[in-house]
RNA sequence: GUUCCCUUCGUCUAGAGGCCUAGGACAUCGCCCUUUCACGGCGAAGACACGGGUUCGACUCCCGUAGGGAACGCCA
């Protein structure tokens, strides 16, 4: 109907890192909002005191970051400071407005100060229990006046809590949700909820509420296990006279085992992916394809043709099991279309931790990718990789104590050492050549030949082709690695 | 317990009543390339949860059943 912008939030508390389904969920509001023009909103709902940290939004900010979710609105990712003009983009800075609309609700009737302590519910629910009804609380206070409630609240040594007031008559609410089509609640599935807790603070479905009508949302896309809240939502945004934004519900991503993805399952968190060697363009490509799936049926995608094919009506509400196994087949994709030079900075930082130096040749770089990559899948690869290229003292592997004992090998290594000297720089055709001396020369082929050279080379038994890896070394050092052999 | 959601190969999915002998991708297996391993190429195997309708016709629509999940907090 209206022209109006499209503005879409992600809304994390930050208890902790981010984890692959809010990483998901942020970047399809991210998507969503690129495609229709819109803005990207990041708002911290850290209203839960006792769990939400500063270090927990810095990480999750540095994660969204990683991931080249760039927000338009909401703390700017280095100062923290807000960037747009709807803030304060963190929850716990916005008491003052929570309590104007709570009082607000106090005033029209829709809401009352519940002076129950925890006992009493948690009997009350006990109760419930027992007579196999929904645990809702029924709160004697429910009908006082905020005059009454006041009062008593002067004498009462707990501060209470304020409840909105659900309707007594029963309704059904239809949710008009992006992902599941229609969806009906029926209005006695909720009791009295809490809006603002003893200690003044809102409560999630409150202050969400009050949030996303004063910040413009647009589209609300979340989690499907606020499915069930939206029915309190939709109550508060009726009760404030606030437009609703639409809705969508994305389905969870579990384990392999089919339950919620948790700790236990390992790698759940952005860093962890990070950390491991995933690029963030594999990780954003994998992550969209987990309950998406692109119009022109492409499994390997960049951020700009996500941007460009994403839809709503293409998420898949059914939930979809995180499968290790294919983001590491998405990550070795991207890794080999990266460009060698960009390619090698990316390696930077694991090399670094690694501690392993490398020669500063561009040239030489390009050379040493060219003949790496095919055998790396992630980054963290590359450790062992570059190992035999470091300057790192040579070291023959447990593994290749096999091959060395073989009868011919010392032959075979002899000879490759005269030959090696022979020359004085080695390329791929005159290993080539070398090889073949050998073949003849110490009558040998195959394993016999291939693998002790090997062994000569980079001290394993298995690696990277030799052919090209020779080109890439100096002739002194294959002549001290091969003797070293020897001994 | 109540309410809501979900259900296509092992996994992610395509599929909007006839284009379906159910397509693709990952994983698996086989072959080719390769004097190793990868990469790459080719191929194989593998699914509509079940039962009723509706219809000339159902993976697609409706209703049940089963299974899975979520919510029912002064967590989000």
């Amino acid at each position: 109907m209206s022209e109006q912008q499209v503005r879409v939030r992600f809304a994390p508390s930050p208890t902790g890192y981010l984890h692959v389904g809010g990483a998901r969920t942020a970047l399809y509001c991210y998507l969503y909002a690129k495609r229709h023009g819109g803005k990207f909103i990041l708002r911290i709902e850290d209203t839960d005191l006792e769990r939400s940290t500063e270090e927990a939004m810095r990480m999750q900010i540095q994660d969204l970051n990683w991931l080249g979710l760039h927000w338009d609105e909401g703390p700017h990712p280095e100062t923290l400071k807000d960037m747009g003009d709807y803030g304060p983009y963190r929850q716990s800075q916005r008491k003052e407005i929570y309590q104007k609309y709570a009082d607000q609700l106090l005033e029209q009737g829709d809401a009352y100060y519940c002076f129950l302590s925890d006992e009493e519910i948690e009997a009350q629910r006990e109760q419930a229990k027992k007579e196999k009804r929904p645990p809702q609380v029924k709160s004697p206070y429910r009908d006082w006046t905020v005059e009454k409630a006041l009062e008593f609240k002067k004498t009462c040594p707990t501060p209470p809590v304020i409840r909105f007031k659900v309707k007594d008559e029963k309704t059904d609410y239809v949710l008009q949700d992006l992902v599941r089509g229609d969806v009906t609640f029926p209005s006695d599935m909720v009791g009295d909820f809490v809006v603002i807790r003893s200690n003044g603070m809102p409560v999630y479905n409150f202050c969400c509420v009050v949030d996303d009508a004063l910040m413009k949302m647009t589209h609300v896309f979340r989690g499907e296990d606020h499915l069930s809240n939206t029915l309190r939502q939709i109550m508060v945004y009726d009760a404030l006279n606030f437009e609703k934004p639409k809705f969508g519900h994305l389905s969870m991503i579990l384990g392999e085992d089919r339950q919620k993805l948790s700790k236990r399952h390992g790698a759940t968190s952005v860093n962890d992916f990070n950390e491991k060697g995933f690029l963030p363009e594999a990780m954003n490509n994998f992550l969209a394809l987990l309950g998406w799936s692109s119009p022109k049926a492409q499994e390997i995608i960049t951020m700009d043709e996500l941007c460009e094919q994403f839809h709503h009506d293409r998420l898949n509400p059914a939930s979809a099991v995180f499968d290790e196994k294919k983001l590491t087949w998405v990550n070795a994709t991207h890794l080999r279309q990266l460009p060698h030079a960009e390619l090698w900075n990316r390696l930077q930082p694991f090399f670094a931790k690694a501690g392993i130096n490398l020669s500063d040749d561009p040239a030489w770089q390009n050379k040493a990718l060219e003949t790496m990559k095919t055998s790396m899948e992630t980054l963290t690869d590359a450790i062992e990789l570059f190992k035999p290229l470091s300057n790192e003292p040579f070291k023959v592997s447990d593994k290749a104590a096999e091959v060395l004992s073989w009868e011919t090998t010392s032959a075979v290594i002899n000879k490759w050492i005269e030959l090696v000297s022979a020359k004085n720089e080695l390329s791929a055709d005159d290993f080539q050549e070398i090889l073949a001396q050998i073949k003849t020369e110490c009558a040998v082929k195959g394993k016999q030949l291939f693998m002790p050279i090997r062994v000569a080379i980079i001290g394993e038994p298995q690696g990277a082709e030799v052919k090209l890896l020779v080109p890439l070394m100096a002739k002194q050092e294959l002549i001290d690695r091969a003797n070293q052999c020897l001994n």
